[in-house]
DNA sequence: CGGCGTCCTAAGCGCTTGCTCACCGTCAGG
DNA sequence: CCTGACGGTGAGCAAGCGCTTAGGACGCCG
């Protein structure tokens, strides 16, 4: 039973799940889905975890459930910010197609087990959250599209199939949260990078200084 | 064993299991498994898709992993001779590279059911099998390397980092077992087309006519 | 001190799970 | 006819599941 381990790091990665309690019984599950998945993972391994009984969940969580939904739901939340941050940046189409593509990456390199769960979990949750978090996916989907017609519109990009470039390029960005590895060779911002390059050449984008 | 009659597989999809019983419970548990993952399907779902009772999967099976295992096995030896095929054919390596995407995602495409379970029901195998299905994966890996690093050794090729691009080029094919949907716009021969062009690009191979 | 709300646990309920086992219909060979 | 191997079933076991409930430890206010 360790205690004081809180407020050190910035911006400690769940610090908006307020009861203290609920954010050690989150972090646990996040750990858990993304190692087992989540039907492989039990209320007992989740709470154990914690450092908690198993009934413990039920005083913060109406059900299983409801807690991947939470990490759906946050996990996508600070995804789709980090895309649009970029997205809606100044520069160019290019710069800022490059720019969102490796935060993106990075993001979900940085992050790689609570992307898993994000990302590839997704069929577990009921049908009414998994319409909601459907819905944050169409808003990545339509960040990427935009930046991509921006950049056809004024002749930087060349690209003869516009929504199939645009689900590459998200699908790309994604898939990496399942083979991204910390015992790997590759750091999350060499990954970003590799990923930025390739998309420009993905777009037919005239190669440039920076 | 058969001597010329494994080249049919590819008319019957699981031509190759042979006794009746074990291939109709194997095609329903691919299903079920792409249905709703691996571990949320019980034998019983898998038997009852058979038409059969759940004891029966135990006269041809000795486990369900045994099942998604030999699943698993199948379905990677069938990707990675589709890959080969076309890597070790003739051409330049542009017209190989863009050959052995095409039909590797269109066979994402096609048997995406099969595809999704074999791509991500991974982690539930067992140690053994588990490491079995990697080296399988290695050599898909190697063989996209091959023939990227020919077009980088011959000219046609601009990349600044092999390996990288060959697990991104990997990725995304792969990747596509997760978002294809039949009742989609895009047929596997579209998409393929698409992805091929895509990866052309990837690479840095110079523009030339179709 | 007692009363009360908060947070947690021990125990366990009802159900489902992967898997087993005693048994049975079918059919070829004698 | 019987025999026995084969391929199947109905019933069910032990274990584990998500989740509930009764109650205890603790702190705050009077």
């Amino acid at each position: 039973m360790s205690t004081a381990e809180q407020t050190e790091g910035d911006d400690l990665p769940w610090g908006e799940v307020t009861p203290d309690a609920a954010r050690r019984l989150l972090v646990a599950a996040v750990e858990a889905f993304a190692e087992r998945g989540y039907h492989a993972t039990t209320t007992r391994d989740i709470a154990g975890r914690a450092g908690m009984s198993p009934a413990a969940l039920y005083i913060h969580y109406k059900t299983k459930e409801e807690l991947l939904h939470r990490i759906s739901r946050i996990g996508h939340d600070k995804a789709l910010r980090v895309l649009r941050t970029a997205a809606d940046g100044p520069g160019s189409a290019a710069e800022r197609l490059a720019d969102a593509v490796r935060s993106f990456v990075r993001w979900h390199a940085d992050h790689h087990t609570t992307a898993r769960v994000v990302q590839y979990e997704l069929d577990a949750l009921g049908d009414e959250h998994r319409t909601e978090i459907v819905a944050l996916r169409r808003q990545s989907d339509a960040a990427v599209r935009d930046m991509i017609n921006d950049g056809v519109r004024n002749g930087e990009f060349d690209v003869p199939d516009v929504p199939g470039t645009t689900l590459a390029v998200l699908s790309l960005c994604i898939d990496v949260a399942r083979w991204f590895n910390v015992a790997g060779t590759r750091t999350p911002d060499e990954v970003g990078a590799l990923y930025a390059d390739l998309v420009l050449r993905m777009v037919g984008a005239r190669p440039q200084a920076s």
